[in-house]
DNA sequence: GGATGTATCTCGGTT
DNA sequence: AACCGAGGTACATCC
């Protein structure tokens, strides 16, 4: 992987770099005072200050300070990337369509201009996400409800898709929602959404709602009971070891 | 703002660059080839491959490909930073607790390692929030509805805080929903649980809800409609023109 | 520190 | 391209 990196670059070697990694398909990174502008879902301005600037192939680009963990500005993937010089200032642009949006970064001074070309063919494969929730009631029904059938996954509804629909030890109907952390308000009404829209569609009663989570917020157990919706403590296999039903708070 | 860049440095020169780094609150970058592993609230294994590897100095760590806006592994910021060599490779460590998550990044080559300190007091001045909807609307009730009166901003509920609590011309208490940009069924749901817990709490009929959009997807308009909701179109300023009561797919 | 809701959310999957 | 929901969401704000 060749690394180009120019120390306090004249404007012209730097926007040399620029178009040469617009070319080839690199990525680049710019350090400097820069003042930002963008317009686009919504529009902001940033007074000068000196920030890190990064340029990527797919058409990202990140204007990162020395705090926080999102970037101060941004364009999204499939932006188009352009660089000029204009009363001694190196301008880079960035410009998407749909929905239009463009930012135009303007460099006072320039410390550090380099070109790389990451080699990078690797997967990441993460652990613990709502999917393995959903795989290990699907091997072991078992773990929600003693007699608890899974019947379909990402069933649709009027308002939504259910993430498992299935049938308790009696036969009721069930519609379970699942989420791998702690959850609040929304998750309540998300399942009474879909429970809803189940007792509306073939006009019927007694389906049962089944928030499955690590926990749940007192505000969301409160919104359980006035729907007459339930909660079953489950976490994804390696985040915890909290299982079985229980108090809609526990948590150790 | 100065800059101290080494090109393919020996593994001890970046552990000397990381250490100073650390001790005088800088900004360093990494750039080499590259194993992660991650655990916390979930877990997750990255194989070798070239990236860009970011540490803030307010704990902040980001790991970088040539694409996606995201980072493929990240530490929050809070989080503590070490570094050190074990058998030829340079080991990056990131920890932080509440929740307890780690990163460990493992070098096997390292093409560029530089220490940034930048200077940045500048503020980000953004326009275009739901904020500024929210601004618009008690400015001049009117743009709502003719009549309409704002009485409380973020008033509480059983289910949560309202962004706009007020009264329509005939003096019908009414709860109204912002949204920046066009919804679709979950703030609609957000919208519903509102009304019912006040409805619910003196118990009451007739409550008005107004969903307020630039406009809505067609699930949340059927929701709507079997909710017994309203949505009224508008935006904020700057990011379109469109105004008034109009259908809800309104979008020209 | 927890709870709640916004975000230029981003991202993937599906229609 | 729009829609829908998950996310190690991040982040601000309020308690």
């Amino acid at each position: 992987m060749p690394v180009l990196s120019l120390p306090d670059p004249p404007l012209e070697d730097a926007l040399d770099l620029l178009n040469t990694g617009f070319e080839c398909g690199g990525m680049i990174t710019l350090v400097g005072e820069c003042e930002v502008d963008y317009d686009g879902r919504a529009s902001s301005h940033l007074p000068p200050g000196e920030r890190l600037v990064i340029l990527k192939p797919d058409g990202t680009l990140l204007v990162h300070r020395d705090e926080q963990r999102k970037p101060v500005n941004w364009q999204p993937p499939g932006s188009t990337h352009s660089a000029r010089i204009d009363r001694d200032r190196l301008i880079v642009e960035s410009v998407r369509s749909s929905p239009h949006e463009e930012i135009e970064i303007v460099f006072e001074t320039l410390m550090q201009a380099t070109l790389l070309e990451l080699d990078d063919a690797s997967d990441l494969a993460l652990a613990g996400s709502e999917e393995d929730l959903r795989q290990r009631i699907l091997a072991d029904p078992d773990v929600l409800e003693a007699g608890f059938k899974a019947m379909v996954t990402e069933r649709e509804t009027a308002a939504g898709a259910i993430d498992i629909y299935g049938q308790d030890a009696d036969g009721t109907p069930t519609a379970v929602e699942l989420k791998r952390r702690r959850v609040g308000p929304d998750a309540v009404g998300q399942l009474n959404r879909y429970v809803e829209a189940l007792e509306r569609d073939p006009p019927s009663r007694s389906i049962r709602g089944i928030l499955v989570a690590p926990s749940v917020t007192d505000r969301a157990e409160e919104l359980l009971a006035t729907e007459d919706l339930e909660f079953i403590s489950l976490t994804t296999e390696e985040s915890g070891l909290s299982q079985g039903r229980s108090s809609p708070n526990s948590e150790e």
